[in-house]
DNA sequence: CCGCGTACCTGATAGC
DNA sequence: TGCTATCAGGTACGCG
């Protein structure tokens, strides 16, 4: 479940793997993983091929890989996706859904390694994006995520008094905040002592900057560790998997005492997922849009 | 424009 | 044993 942190381990890793390659070849083997490329897989193919990568950026949970014409490959994860380097040689993985492959040997090392879009449940997706290079325009209604200097904190405050909604689902809206998913957002609101239905246009100015403040300190702990993993399915750019839960304070602990006041943790069904808080730390607010 | 519900997808697991 | 139901959840889109 790839949220702004292994999002950002996935980004270090292909930094170090692809940036100065150039594309020799691709292959599309599910059409739904660049089901946003409109034009196609065969088309996909056809206009990254001969192409250099010159860099790799990334935007909450997006990734891109800006070219030397100025087009850009935009990656999304979604729930289950994986962006590998492996050497060639090796078995094609299950959910193998796009391969890239480069010209010549190189890389870190001078070993040889293809790119691999790896994906069980085919929600991330990749696509070709001219003059997508600084910005691609897919991704242009998509808030800076809060460790960009273009994230602003007055804006998102702001934003959260216009509103007239609940706390997780502000932090969850991707047009406001990005990088933020199910796990940090619990993570974050605990952290803040904040209930997940708070209404947004009732917090005060040092609430809210309370909130941010954790949502950076979940995520940059996260960090650290290398990424969140549960199972398999999220695994670093090499194939190493980034185990976190257990630096996780509430997330997936229904039932187990509070690491703060020894309140059991209780589940709630939100947004058709699941949400975990401690009653005690986090009481239901006056006004709580549940 | 805004808030909110739902479709999309596969595999693991629980229950009968 | 084998079937069905449920859960996991980020994003786009459509409805009111």
């Amino acid at each position: 479940m790839p949220e702004l942190p292994e999002v950002e381990v996935v980004r270090r890793g292909l930094e170090q793997w692809v940036v100065g390659r150039t594309i020799a070849g691709v292959s599309v083997y599910n059409p739904r993983s660049v089901r946003r490329h409109t034009a196609g897989g065969a088309d996909f193919g056809d206009r990254l091929r001969g192409l250099t990568v010159t860099a790799v950026r990334r935007r909450g949970k997006y990734l891109w890989l800006p070219l030397d014409t100025g087009d850009a490959v935009l990656a999304h994860l979604g729930m289950s996706g994986q962006l590998l380097v492996q050497p060639p040689d090796r078995p094609d993985e299950k959910h193998l859904r796009v391969r890239i492959v480069f010209t010549g040997p190189g890389g870190a090392g001078g070993a040889d390694r293809e790119l691999r879009f790896v994906d069980q449940r085919t929600f991330g997706h990749l696509m070709v994006v001219p003059g997508g290079a600084e910005l691609p325009a897919p991704i242009a209604h998509i808030a800076p995520d809060p460790f960009e200097s273009a994230f602003d904190p007055d804006a998102f405050a702001a934003a959260l008094r216009r509103r007239r909604t609940g706390l997780k689902r502000a932090l969850l809206d991707q047009s406001l905040i990005s990088g933020v998913g199910n796990i940090y957002a619990d993570e974050a609101l605990w952290l803040s002592r904040q209930h997940w239905a708070r209404a947004t246009e009732t917090l005060t100015a040092a609430e809210t900057a309370g909130v941010l403040d954790s949502v950076r300190t979940v995520m940059s702990a996260a960090l650290r560790e290398g990424g969140t993993s549960f199972d398999s399915l999220y695994v670093n750019v090499n194939g190493e998997s980034g185990y976190f839960d257990r630096s996780l304070r509430v997330y997936g602990r229904r039932d187990e005492p509070c690491v703060r006041c020894g309140t059991p943790i209780r589940r709630d069904v939100f947004m058709n997922r699941s949400s975990f808080s401690c009653p005690t730390c986090q009481p239901v607010p006056e006004g709580a849009r549940l």
